[in-house]
DNA sequence: TTATAATATCGTAATATTGCAATATAACAA
DNA sequence: TTGTTATATTGCAATATTACGATATTATAA
């Protein structure tokens, strides 16, 4: 085994549980909050500001761009990524719904 | 190496990343989104939910509770599981701040 | 006590993730 | 062209995750 089961879950579980994977990496979270604060960011400016080398950051921002968290946009030689925040939206509907509908007689 | 470097990001940084992390998994999806709607959760009422042996399950369910975003309360021989909801807000409030910060002229 | 039911833990095989050095690519500058 | 800068890709070793059968634990019932 070692792989995640995906068949017997809706597609709406599985594709909250990537968005949420690709989160789930301090470098990730780090880059997530570093754009929000950038007019426009470039690699170079997260190799500094992230204790990785250049390659792991790499991967990670593709990571990013592959479950649709971020998007960039090739100007030149550096590229400028930036949040989509029609999937950071979709994660927060999700917990604001937890929120919303807990059964409050529960523990 | 293979082992997630958390040293060289805030405090604040890694426990994000290790809540999303904890949410990044289907059967962890459907095990909060269940939860959502009983009354009371015991995990038989999740082997029979999920496509998952038990053990799989119990497994899910103690990863969910070490991060902190569920809690059990023993009731004789079964657990109601409810979800945390300090946790949720916490990312909630995490995704919320992304959508207002975001700057506009970006991409 | 003995059985049964609910849940947890152990052990382990299969697979995925992480990090990085080395290298490749691609765009611009001189 | 040659160099330089920015970013991506490859390859790989170390480690983590996932799933589950077997087994243990724990609480109640008979």
């Amino acid at each position: 085994m070692g792989t995640t089961k995906s068949e017997g879950f809706s597609e709406e579980v599985n594709e909250l549980a990537l968005l949420f994977k690709a989160m789930g990496h301090p470098a990730r979270i780090a880059i997530i909050q570093f754009l929000r604060t950038q007019e426009k960011c470039i690699c170079t400016d997260l190799v500094n500001e992230l204790p990785l080398a250049q390659p792991t950051i790499s991967q990670h921002l593709k990571e990013l761009k592959n479950a649709g968290i971020i998007q960039g946009s090739v100007t030149g030689t550096s590229i400028c990524y930036c949040l989509n925040l029609d999937k950071i939206s979709a994660l927060d509907a999700f917990l604001a719904s937890l929120k919303y509908d807990q059964n409050p007689t529960c523990c």
